[in-house]
DNA sequence: TTGTAAGCGTTATCAG
DNA sequence: CTGATAACGCTTACAA
């Protein structure tokens, strides 16, 4: 496969590897005309550096691994094509590890690509943390680490999040100033951090506004279709109901409007739903999704750059922790709530 | 970062490098106190193989490059999530090339593909198939490549794709079968291979059963949501329209949906619609659409089967060409045309 | 069973 | 400006 090395051109134009080697890299020390020599010749034989030789001797590969849960998210798809884009820019390129939320899978990606010398890593850690200790040890040893999506206080290296808390304070807020009191919630995992900070920022909010709330209102979907549609199920067939629901991420929005659908529940005439994240079927569907979107975008640029940034100088900076806002997207799955209803 | 090798294990046990690679390869010629004695140091020490280094030897790096042209379209996301499975599984990993549909950036990939010594190439050719002579340039010295999605008859290698043409072919006749005789379609990029054929599918289906179908009804909607939306909402406001339309990939969808909704006009029935691909928009959206789905699960998992095999006979069979059905999942968007309209 | 040494393709150092 | 050579870390004949 594309044998043709330096030593076949330096041999073909009878000049040393040393010098075809400063040719091809642009190093001074070579005059214009063996470059331009140097140049045609190694095109002409179809030449192809060869980056594992040439990673071994400088030691950087212009690689970066990016780890995600779901690359079938289309949350994670959004982040990473923002990542590659700025990646690709600067010549680098992408490992991808897809880990599902399974932590084996996560340190045997995570060994591979210390392995494969990668110059930095972007991840969002699997779900139930279990693998901290590995990118404490990582970060230890020197190796640029960027985490999105799910934070990790043990872990101090770069970050970019959303403020996931007051994004879902601000939607009850929102919910409750068109006149809902009684609002339930399909959360994700508790253990992640998402999961968590966006549970969490809902309790505030049902308490700082007094929001009617029973307990079984509030399920973990665990950021599943499946199971939060069992859950939206339930919480919508009850006699006593909440008059909106917050759906806390977007496969969970998905399975809480399919709930609605099937139970023959208008929305947002005796439903009101607002999802979070966002995806084209929220705008398409009938009613379209007020939802809490995240900047997908600016999230993979920001991670990008800050990695780069950490890759390119060699000074250890102190970790930046961006924080991006989320927004509030309104469409048509919020009304007032029917007083007809009990 | 991780300096540990192979060297540093051999001395701290007073032991030879080779002694010490063989024992960690598990490879014969070695005692079994030896061999155990040097995983115990190794994992002592944090030793990790440099993958670089090891391609270099045995000339092969267990990675393969995955190239698309929008990782963000469900579609390529779930192929390369199946890819993904199946390559993990056999210890590879993924490079992931987006190209958009940009030429250049394509042929920038496929040469730092080659320079990374992937081991394989899995690839959905760019659109306009600028770069042809450069894949069969690849297969001609030896990359072992799979193609999918879209074909190109010029480039003999292994290939993975659906039965586009019989797709919109069966899509008409089941309209047919329903009751419409006024068909249009939005069809994608006809320099490519899904776009001609799956065009191709829909001008032979409404001949042969007769179907009244305008050129001004028949439009390319470039596999964009917005061209697409454009297209559909010119189609559906003309004087005279027709009753159901054919769209011919998953943004496509999308656009003539959000036509049909900006128009008010009533889906299906004043307008029956017939999708291609699956996304979960499709299923909850109101009516749930009408599609042509591909077995993207079953597509990755064949691609990167062949791929493997491939890989891993060294000497190079025929190329396969696998066809897999598509099927017309029959959900809610399409209806016998109202007689009421004109 | 173990060790020695060559070599994979680069780049970098240093001498000419 | 140019070239010989060492080194990156590993695997693998081959020798001991």
């Amino acid at each position: 496969m594309m044998k043709t090395n330096i030593k076949d051109v330096a041999k073909s134009l009878g000049i040393s590897t040393a010098t075809v080697s400063k040719a091809l890299n642009n190093k001074p020390g070579v005059s214009r005309e063996t470059r331009i020599k140097v140049l045609k010749k190694a095109k002409e034989l179809g030449y192809v550096v060869n980056s594992l030789a040439r990673g071994m001797k400088i030691s950087k590969t212009f690689t970066v691994g990016v780890l995600v849960s779901d690359i079938k998210n289309p949350y994670f798809s959004e982040v990473i094509s923002s990542i590659e884009r700025v990646l690709y820019a600067k010549k680098y390129n992408l490992i991808i590890c897809n880990v599902g939320e399974n932590p084996v899978k996560e340190r045997e990606y995570l060994e591979l690509l210390v392995s494969k010398k990668v110059d930095g890593i972007i991840a969002a850690p699997s779900a139930e943390g279990k693998n901290l200790s590995i990118y404490r040890k990582l970060i230890r040893h020197g190796m640029k680490l960027v985490l999105f999506d799910r934070l990790v206080d043990s872990v101090e290296t770069d970050s970019v999040v959303v403020d996931n808390r007051s994004a879902t304070y601000e939607a009850v807020k929102y919910l409750n100033k068109v006149g809902h009191t009684k609002i339930g919630a399909i959360y994700g995992i508790k253990g992640s951090y998402t999961g968590h900070e966006r549970l969490k920022g809902f309790l505030e909010a049902i308490r700082d506004f007094n929001i009617e709330c029973h307990d079984d209102w509030i399920r973990s979907g665990k950021f599943k279709e499946e199971e939060s549609y069992k859950c939206a199920f339930d919480i919508l067939s009850g006699k006593i109901r909440p008059t909106a629901v917050i759906a806390m991420n977007n496969f969970t929005t998905l399975g809480v409007m399919r709930a609605a659908k099937d139970l023959n529940i208008k929305v947002p005439q005796k439903m009101s739903i607002i999802g979070f994240d966002d995806a084209e079927w929220m705008k398409v569907c009938s009613p379209a999704i007020t939802t809490v979107v995240q900047p997908t975008d600016v999230i993979g640029m920001t991670a990008a750059t800050l990695l780069l940034d950490a890759i390119e100088s060699d000074v250890p900076n102190l970790p930046h922790h961006v924080v991006l806002k989320t927004t509030l997207l309104e469409r048509e799955s919020v009304a007032s709530p029917d007083v007809s209803q009990t």
